[in-house]
DNA sequence: GGCCCCTTATAACCTATGTTATTTGTGATC
DNA sequence: GATCACAAATAACATAGGTTATAAGGGGCC
């Protein structure tokens, strides 16, 4: 994965799902791209902010966060290599959450006025990126489910599950071994927990026997077995092929 | 809002955000739609099913639920006249929830094929039901922010709020009163809560002395004091006229 | 090697919410 | 107007998860 352009990780994103004919390939490279990056923490993208471009992860880990008046706040989704953090901005404008770096990231910037030329001159690309915004919808779905329905233990089984999938798919996990580079703080934030019982939830996994957790490092002894124990069904992420 | 046709009713879900011209709305008006009924309690659409028309609201009220293996299910969004339940089953095709009648509702179905014939001919109405979609991930990330942060009373709170803003655009609330056709333990789905907590809750609701409560007649006293109590924020809802 | 800061871990205690069971209310039906 | 069925309400009890505080690891840096 090292080395690879952004239209390449673009291109990545799209083909698990459906197939690019070259003019679509085309067209997506001639989209001018801003590369940007940002260290540990720091905020890419502000809450209640107005938008104008949409943010392509090229390495790193990012998270939409949800700052409550209360203080607290919710991360609503994490974003790795391929992912579009806020295609949404293209058609919102508005930000109803931010977008921070959690590791130091690379990024990649389209405009918006980019993506409304694809709108006219490809109805295929234009349903493709309309897609990965569904996609993100329905990731969304199972977090509700998760966060309403599903204990604490199920809840962190069900995002590594989650993890996994998404990670192998761009060459970052094998065997089902990655790297979580979060601090149990931010898991916190993700699973709604506090970080008490993220922690003990941890401890919990590990005594189940379910995954060996050193530090960011994750191996996920038996997959097919942490799948059924969190209730997992990798279909809402949509890695079909499908004419779309 | 009676007898208005699913024409005026999708046109009407659209001008809150932006203008259409009326090239745009003879071709909303030149989509065959396909119209359907269903009882209290009939489901709309299968979890896990495939599909190839996408289904808008008329009246009633439909949610999405999802079933979860340990026989609990969440219900991840909820729907009244103007939604669009399963839009992006557009993109996706396969639906991650089943779609089901809360109340007797009547739909408009439009086919897939006739969504993608607009991708090819209206880049504009192209964005604005790809927009649709992303409206609905916005109030998913609330939803998400909700469950994971937000205390049982505030999270009811919320809830109202974001029903007093949704059905007063389709003239279905006014002066902050407004009818929630649910029993209870729909509305514990819905907030993520037990069938017995979400009652105590609404009786606390009402102890607080923020609505009045009388079967499923809602008025809320003070909407500025609800509001602040609860942390709503109405931006997230996008009901506001931008290009799009 | 020692110090500092951040993170993880542990402990004791507290509370919001869940569970199971029973009672009360209410609207539909005969 | 009695009965039935379902929803709402209440009660007693159990527990997952929150809170506050402190201790233990671990890595960078002088």
């Amino acid at each position: 994965m090292t080395d690879m352009d952004a239209y390449e990780r673009l291109i990545k994103t799209f083909t698990p799902r459906d197939d690019l004919s070259s003019d679509d390939i085309a067209l997506l490279r001639s989209m001018p791209l801003r590369i940007a990056t940002y260290g540990k923490g720091e905020e890419i993208i502000a809450q209640d902010s107005e938008v104008s471009e949409s943010c392509l992860m090229m390495t790193g880990w990012t998270g939409r966060a949800v700052y409550l008046e209360s203080g607290k706040r919710q991360i609503t989704a994490l974003h790795i290599a391929g992912d579009f953090v806020d295609l949404h901005g293209f058609t919102l404008k508005y930000m109803d959450h931010s977008v921070v770096a959690l590791t130091a990231t690379q990024v990649a910037f389209v405009r918006h006025d980019e993506l409304k030329k694809i709108t006219h001159v490809s109805p295929h690309l234009t349903r493709l990126f309309w897609m990965l915004t569904t996609i993100d919808g329905a990731v969304q779905r199972t977090t509700i489910a998760s966060l309403g329905r599903r204990p604490a233990l199920e809840r962190l089984g069900h995002l590594l599950c989650e993890l996994d999938c998404r990670l192998s798919v761009v060459g970052l996990a094998q065997d089902h071994r990655y790297d979580v580079p979060l601090v149990q703080e931010e898991l916190a934030d993700i699973l709604g927990l506090s970080v008490v019982h993220m922690n003990r939830t941890i401890q919990d996994l590990r005594k189940a026997g379910l995954v060996t957790w050193q530090g960011s490092r994750i191996v996920i002894h038996d997959f097919g077995k942490l799948t059924q124990f969190s209730g997992f069904d990798p279909r809402y992420l949509n890695f079909i092929k499908r004419e779309r």
